[in-house]
DNA sequence: TGGGCAATTGCGAATTTTCGCAAATCGTTG
DNA sequence: CAACGATTTGCGAAAATTCGCAATTGCCCA
């Protein structure tokens, strides 16, 4: 019996839901990126990133492999790029009809706020 | 000063992150309904509805309007249909990659599992 | 105007997520 | 083998999410 598909949807957006593992993502894009450029990048704490890390590892978004002491990420497969565009094209639209809305906010209501 | 565009990411990403809120924006894509439909279609309690078409009134995905004495919800804008589609994409692949290795797993483990 | 249906809002409790800190692992090097 | 750097794990506390239930608001109709 398997897993409603809107539901293993929502744990998928739910495990892209946080600043950190966007930012790692978005690094990954470019291919793979040891533990240590990523910390370098990101102003976090070790364990956090760590955990970070290993919710994208347990989501399968993304693999790690060892080399010598250090540990490489990559993502695993499926276009998440494809994915970060959709979103972006949204999100831009969704601001931009923010930010025309305050602009009438401030026209009818004589620039009051 | 303005969000980061990659934490904006991640606040709209976690408000995708429910099971409700999925099926909801899922039967937005055909055009506007009511609450009412939403409501005999998603199994769950009224003011629970309620409170996720709350969350994606203001992340701006939806738009509500009233009609009498219901009210009809419509996607805002932006194109979620492509969304979806990149989310699934990756979710196939992922769910792919996972019992394709769970079936080599089998092969090499003597089906012990 | 009073009653009634539709939808929303306001909490409080239960659950989940997040984060820092200490400790454990793993591989390297002296 | 001891010491060390890199990464992960364990765990408790703080913060955020979720949900049910009661109460409220908005609109229609008799």
């Amino acid at each position: 019996m398997p897993v409603p598909l809107y539901q293993a949807k929502a744990e998928f957006f739910r495990m892209l839901g946080h600043p950190v593992r966007i930012r790692v993502l978005e690094l990954l894009q470019d291919g793979p990126v040891p533990v240590r450029d990523l910390l370098a990048a990101i102003d976090v704490e070790a364990p956090n990133l760590s955990q970070h890390l290993a919710v994208l590892r347990r989501s399968g978004i993304v693999l790690s492999t060892r080399d010598g002491s250090n540990v490489i990420y990559q993502l695993a497969g499926g276009d998440v790029a494809d994915l970060m565009r959709a979103a972006r094209r949204i999100l831009t639209a969704m601001l931009d009809d923010q930010s025309g809305l305050l602009a009438e906010l401030r026209a009818s209501e004589g620039r009051s706020s």
